[in-house]
DNA sequence: GCTTGACTTAGAGTTAACTTTAAGTAATAT
DNA sequence: ATATTACTTAAAGTTAACTCTAAGTCAAGC
């Protein structure tokens, strides 16, 4: 079975060793074995696992509640419900941000014709004078 | 012409005075008015500068980046162009965000029917044995 | 006239998520 | 055998964006 060393792990999540020691640290990673000198040695199923830390942490999850979740896959089928629970309540997070995200794209655009229009007149005063053609 | 207190103005876009006054100290509103008594004085041209601090903000533009283009607003004409590319590129980051969010999303759906059809079983098991009905 | 509450300032404190440092061990390359 | 590189730990430092504290001013209500 393919294992990876900590920087292989990094890589493949675009991150840095030192930062994969920080959350196994932060308790995030209790699953990982070591080698017999000690190092991180990671599996399959452990970049399984990093890969739905980094979907949670996208989520706008903090470290501290993904930490519970881990917890909480380790303590087995008595969990369910909560983790279910929890990927709900995420998944209404992410709805509310892109909702979020496309107000600021609404804005972000009126301001993109706001300055192409300024622009090609050469002066920002075209939106106060409000000049009307034909007269 | 209606004008808000630091209050009234931050009620308004849901944060407190304490913020208003820290986006003043760090540049963000160089254009607000005082009162003889040293008091701020939140004009509708003002409310709709803090209308677009907070969009940029929402864009995930730094304070100190947010600040140069407040700078450039009183600079005049001549900022046109560079005023114009900020807002291109902010809306190019917040479609990467949106893209991101759609993958983050991907994945929470997918544990989301994960755990669904762990709790319709009892046990999370279901999904390592992989059963077959009809045998 | 005095209290209350909203405001002022400068500056210190907080929090999250790294990020760096220091000091050391272990495995690999020449 | 030695140099380089990858790893280990504990702990301090960094950064952004607030957030709070202390000490004080000012205007309105009783």
């Amino acid at each position: 079975m393919k294992t990876y060393s900590i920087t292989e792990a990094a890589e493949h999540f675009n991150m840095t060793p030192h930062t994969l020691r920080y959350y196994d640290k932060e308790g995030l990673m209790p699953f990982i074995e070591r080698t017999s000198s000690g190092r991180r040695v990671f599996k399959e199923a452990d970049m399984e696992a990093l890969k739905i830390i980094e979907c949670l942490k996208s989520s706008g999850m903090p470290i501290k509640e993904i930490k519970h979740f881990i917890e909480w896959c380790s303590e087995g089928d008595s969990t369910l419900q909560q983790r279910y629970d929890m990927f709900l309540e995420r998944k209404a997070s992410v709805e509310a941000q892109m909702e979020e995200l496309k107000k600021t794209m609404e804005v972000i655009e009126h301001k993109c014709s706001y300055y192409k229009t300024a622009l090609d007149s050469g002066t920002e005063d075209i939106h106060k004078t409000k000049k009307v053609t034909g007269f």
